[in-house]
DNA sequence: AGATAAGTTTAGGCAATCCTAAATCTCTTG
DNA sequence: CAAGAGATTTAGGATTGCCTAAACTTATCT
């Protein structure tokens, strides 16, 4: 029952559910553009396909409204997501990629990877709870831990807080960040916001000393992070 | 410049390469119903893809009289090769999978994975040239170990030879093969070989104790030995 | 040589995915 | 409330890869 799971859902119908399912957790339902947007796919495109899921249970669709998983497509869409990082911990702890190319390479393999593979890399790995950029990994049983987590965007000036997710597509930012010490686990004071979407001063103590460095808005929404408790 | 090599060739594409390259070493040129019957396709459509592949320059094509690789598509073959191989390899070795499962395992990932990743995967196996079946690995710039090896099922009465390598592709078959002891490196002397196409009686010494066990003329073709030095 | 079997190719289709351009809908705003 | 901006869908196409049925080639056998 578990093993025709292969060549049931193709690549790109894996992507869409992905791409859905954090859309969903976002604002509330996706929107064809959203969609189109985070694949890099023409609007057009994205309808058809849109049909497609609906015509396969994945997905509800309200024309002009949006889409929403269904119990099925969500649970999908949370395979793929446990595929996914699971080989991103993988990659990273077991065969020594840099933490900024594991999104890519992981982005092919979870469409190959069989589930009897990402199990036995799930337990080499003594079953992670988090992948290497913070983001909960999805039980074999479809759970995740679905902690609001605020953006480092959002917190006041003077609070302290821990970093406990970092945005991972984009492998320049990522490189970035791991210059400037941020990433999971990271304790990071808020010195300084300054008005108007203005610069945000930091103090960032990675675990080693720390250093005060100041970080755009855009990029601070990026980085997600939690009481420092 | 090494990297642009992941989208170039589609799966399909990688799995007619990696036949015809087979089919080639074995008779002349390719025929269709051979490639056909190789990737249980219809030989229609292997007609189709054969334009397609003759009109990228991997093959050449003389109609009604077979396919063969060019130097391109050698090298493309030998790629997808390596790729598969070093899988099954990393399978076995590291994630311990059972030596009849990694060939359908590795047949999906070998389109996904990187030239990163096997390169990495090989160095954390030290590089190895044999697959688990014996299968030569091709080397990063296209070299193969080509010995011609004698199936089990010519071999003479009496003769002592070394098993080099068997078919990979049933499950079933290698099951069966390991549980005689028949596995790359095991010695073999036969015993008897009965006329008629019957049954070969062997002596199989595969580093244990040694036993005695008859098998059929077509399971033999499927077991390859070389020298028993 | 002519007939036939076997193997190969062409013709015509289908499904999945993507695209651009044009039509349509929704929502906000004057 | 009508208009326009923006989002969405439909229409019409292209590509890859596979299929069946029919036409065609090659080679063999009498």
């Amino acid at each position: 029952m578990a093993e025709s799971a292969r060549h049931v859902l193709t690549g790109p119908v894996e992507d869409y559910l992905k791409a859905i399912y954090d859309l969903e957790r976002v604002g509330d339902a996706a929107s064809t553009n959203d969609i189109a947007l985070r694949l890099a796919i023409s609007p057009a495109s994205v309808s058809g396909m849109v049909r497609r899921l609906a015509d396969q249970g994945l997905i509800t669709h309200e024309p002009y409204r949006g889409v929403r998983l269904t119990a099925g497509g969500r649970s999908a869409a949370l395979r793929t997501l446990r595929r996914h990082r699971i080989l991103e911990c993988y990659l990273t702890e077991v065969l020594g990629y840099p933490w900024d190319r594991v999104h890519e390479e992981a982005e092919q393999l979870e469409h190959a990877a069989s589930e009897e593979l990402i199990e036995r890399m799930a337990k080499a790995l003594g079953d992670p709870i988090h992948d290497p950029h913070g983001a909960p990994i999805p039980t074999r049983d479809g759970r995740v831990e679905e902690v609001a987590l605020r953006s480092l965007s959002e917190v006041a000036q003077g609070e302290r807080v821990r970093v406990r997710q970092v945005q991972d597509e984009d492998a320049e930012r990522l490189r970035y960040l791991a210059e400037l010490g941020i990433r999971p686990g990271a304790l990071v004071r808020i010195l300084d916001k300054a008005p108007f979407e203005g610069p945000i001063t930091l103090w960032i103590d990675d675990g080693g000393g720390g250093t005060s460095r100041a970080i755009g808005v855009s990029l601070a929404a990026q980085v997600f992070v939690g009481a420092s408790e």
